[in-house]
DNA sequence: GTAACTGCAAAATATTTGCATCCTT
DNA sequence: AAGGATGCAAATATTTTGCAGTTAC
């Protein structure tokens, strides 16, 4: 799905800013933070006002275009959902942040637990957060160390 | 184990907030954030710094007297660990956070998964929150619904 | 034309740092 | 006595609100 076509699915107009948030959450597949997305933006060239960023997320995450995901790390990070995501991404799956490099990824194929709560309480979601090294971040320390 | 035993096994010095943030954490067993925390000792008549709270709870993080549970809603929460919590409790559990009052709550007798992460890299943790309503803030709702 | 969106200013909130002073050990 | 802890001031960072002007439809 192209930006024009999730943003006229969703009845959002058709603005600048807004296609280029989706042009990148499309190009990268990965939940991105606000800052992540702002200086991709604004290191793009483009002039981007930070307001704008956050009502834009926020508009995004109402009509359901992203899901969010809360880091360890206090940051959150938007990640396209379903058929816009070209994965069928449901959101309902673990996520791996690196406290190293601060890169948040997706572990699509794997199912969250069913959790057992005290009688009466509704469940309306829940987010499994593994947190570490990622792969590169763990072979440079690696390194480090040895040259260290 | 009082707020003085967990402070002198830690090598803290004894001081008066800390013994009363411990305290506190002692009395509800649930994860409180640091507003939460700060309203609770302020609301108890004693002034109080934030900063210097923010650098306890820091301390207590460091020294492994309580875990940090972020929260789905953005906020980090502190619970007690181990022998301290008299539950054994290594805050490796789901948590529930109600998002209506905003109370959060251990899931103390489950497990969390096993989550396959991919080749090389390195897991050093994970959190499950699960969110929805807590037995107290569904019941309202019906409540309020039948009502309205 | 109209409602939605944007951009600027400013407010509200949250967290961190520096430093002089005080207190626990 | 000495290092850790505190409290205040201020810097920094983050997010929200209000509003006037602009733009997509």
């Amino acid at each position: 799905m192209t930006p024009q076509e999730i943003l006229r699915e969703k009845g959002l107009k058709n603005t600048e800013l807004r296609r280029r948030v989706l042009s990148l959450l499309l190009e990268k597949q990965d939940p991105l933070s606000h800052v992540e997305i702002f200086e991709e933006l604004a290191s793009a060239g483009q002039a981007l006002d930070r307001v704008t960023l956050y009502r834009t997320l926020s508009a995004f995450s109402e009509a359901r275009i992203v899901h969010k995901v809360q880091g360890t790390d206090g940051t959150v990070r938007f990640r396209l959902l379903r058929a816009s995501s070209g994965d069928g991404c449901l959101g309902n799956h673990p996520h791996f942040l690196c406290r190293k490099c601060g890169r948040m990824s997706c572990l699509l194929e794997q199912p969250l637990p069913r959790v057992d709560v005290p009688a009466g309480s509704v469940v309306e979601g829940k987010q499994l957060l593994v947190f570490g090294l990622c792969g590169d971040c763990a072979a440079n320390k690696k390194t480090e160390e040895t040259v260290l």
